[in-house]
RNA sequence: GGCGGCAUAGCCAAGUGGUAAGGCAGCGGCCUGCAAAGCCGUUAUCCAUCAGUUCGAAUCUGAUUGCCGCCUCCA
């Protein structure tokens, strides 16, 4: 197995090895923890978490570290506009985001630390910086001199010279130069601070990733990972704090994932077309969330529709049913004996090996289904032996295949009697009322009377009830959308 | 102005040098009392356009067009 990885640092993909066998030590930017998380948070959460369980799967020990930031102007801020103080309000927004993470069936990172509780550790870090000659005071603030640290801006491949600093924001008149950026911001009255040799103030926001990704990873890691648009500035930015208050390398794989587009625009505030977790989860199966946010390669834009949230619907249903088929058909499952060479884990992980391609492993995996739908449909009565066994070998192998996407980790008879529940609210309707019709068509059908039996199906389908005739009795769902 | 990305069927989306995965929708068929589900077949002589490299390109190179992102808090 081969593990290749897209970095951003290099602009290439590269075969990844681990700065120690078999572990993997990766730091991911979480949120600012000051309003509710929205399905941009999800993506990477979600891409991250995939990449995670993938890692562990592979055999490697996996120390994830994913921070929550806890202190900042948008907190202050948003905390006045409340009338709360900033902890009531980053721990309210830090329990929804797991509560929404939890939803998403997203795994807990190893450590996820706050900015706040890690004050000491930012204030040495920053302390090592002016001791290096790389931080200057300046009003109160502590700010990065950028123009002693040799390779500002080889992760965002851009010059200094290049970018019109000051040309859409003021340039902050205490800074020795517009590229300058903030390490330590003295407090205005009324602001939450701590002490420090510099002042009362607080932690500009790109340091308490140097100082925490350190402190629990080391110097050097392997995987850094976040949002595209966290390149600039902000991994830029970590770059030149942990390499110039370390002198060495920082993390050797950076790995940035895309955006998602609400109907093909770009989700912003100003447009008002935020889609929140909670109400996305309230509308769609969770694992449908998931298998949509990873049907596009994690580098591409995404685009969020109605349309294409109803189709990952329909695709997770399919893989449920098919998971369905095969607990139905088989009492129970022994480890396959000697599974098929090139069987649908092996080429998973030839997907996903290939910079984790999502896409293409779910495509494999539809792939999988179908060949096994294909087997029982031609089985007849007893399973031979062999048949058996392959089927056995598609079912250990789509389960696992799920649990890397983090998907089908309900029990198929759990899932359609949720979405049972679900629809019978949705649509108002009672389970009492439709069981009642189905047992009249029937008594219809035992008397071929199939012009009453058909009359009651179509009543039932303008109700969005689909009726499903099978040896076993008649099952009934509730229509999507 | 600088940096970067993307353009593949009706829609979504893999494929990045060896002759177009998968999903949704459609059509034909099998199955079914009829359906549904599932399966089979079918659906791009061709991958924005033009030129070039190559035995061979959607895949590499150059140009053109269109779209998008970052350079400001942002996943």
């Amino acid at each position: 197995m081969t593990l290749r990885i897209y970095n951003t640092l290099t602009h290439r993909k590269e075969i990844f090895a681990p700065l120690s066998p078999g572990r993997v030590r990766m730091y991911v930017c979480g949120p600012t923890v000051y309003d509710s998380s929205h399905i941009g948070h999800a993506r990477s959460v979600v891409v991250f978490d995939v990449v995670a369980r993938y890692f562990r799967a592979c055999g490697y020990e996996v120390t994830y570290v994913r921070n929550f930031t806890d202190i900042d102007d948008k907190i202050i801020n948003r905390a006045r506009e409340l009338g709360m103080d900033t902890v009531s309000l980053s721990e309210k927004y830090i329990q929804e985001f797991y509560k929404d993470m939890d939803a998403l069936n997203v795994q807990r990172a190893t450590l996820e630390p706050r900015a706040t509780q890690h004050i000491d550790d930012i204030q040495k870090v920053i302390q090592t910086l002016m001791e290096k000659g790389l931080a200057y005071e300046s009003g109160g603030d502590v700010f990065f001199r950028v123009s002693r640290f040799d390779g500002y801006g080889k992760l965002s491949g851009r010059k200094p010279e290049d970018m019109l600093a000051g040309a859409r924001v003021e340039v902050d008149q205490r800074k020795e130069n517009p590229m300058d950026f903030v390490l330590w911001k003295s407090a205005k009255p009324g602001e939450p601070f701590w002490d420090s040799p510099w002042g009362k103030g607080r932690p500009g926001w790109h340091i308490e990733c140097s100082a925490m990704s350190s402190r629990f990873l080391g110097e050097t890691f392997d995987i850094h990972g976040g949002g595209k648009d966290l390149i600039f500035p902000h991994h830029e930015n970590e770059i030149a704090q942990s390499e110039g208050a370390f002198g060495k390398p920082f993390a050797r794989y950076w790995i940035h994932n895309g955006f998602v587009n609400i109907n093909k625009e770009k989700m912003s505030k100003s447009l008002g077309n935020f889609v929140i977790i909670k109400d996305v989860v309230k509308a769609y199966h969770p694992e449908a969330v998931r298998l949509f946010l990873l049907s596009n390669h994690y580098r591409s834009p995404i685009d969020f529709s109605d349309q294409n949230m109803q189709e990952a619907g329909n695709a997770l249903e399919k893989l449920y049913a098919a998971v369905n088929r095969m607990d139905e058909t088989l009492e129970n499952c022994p480890e396959p004996s000697n599974p098929p060479e090139d069987d649908l884990w092996t080429r998973f992980c030839d997907a996903m090996d290939d910079d984790f391609n999502t896409a293409q492993g779910i495509g494999i995996l539809f792939d999988g289904v179908r060949t096994l739908n294909r087997i029982l449909d031609e089985q007849q009565g007893l399973l031979s032996e062999e048949t058996r066994n392959l089927v056995c070998s598609y079912r250990r192998d789509i389960l696992k295949i799920g649990g890397i996407l983090g998907i089908l980790s309900q029990a198929p008879a759990v899932y359609f009697e949720g979405k049972k529940t679900e629809g019978l609210e949705k649509k108002s309707l009672s389970a009492d009322s439709i069981e009642k019709l189905i047992n009249d068509r029937k008594q219809a059908r035992i008397n071929r009377n199939w012009a009453e039996a058909d009359r009651i199906r179509k009543l039932l389908e303008d109700m969005n009830v689909i009726l499903e005739d099978r040896p076993g009795g008649t099952l009934w769902k509730i229509k999507n959308s």
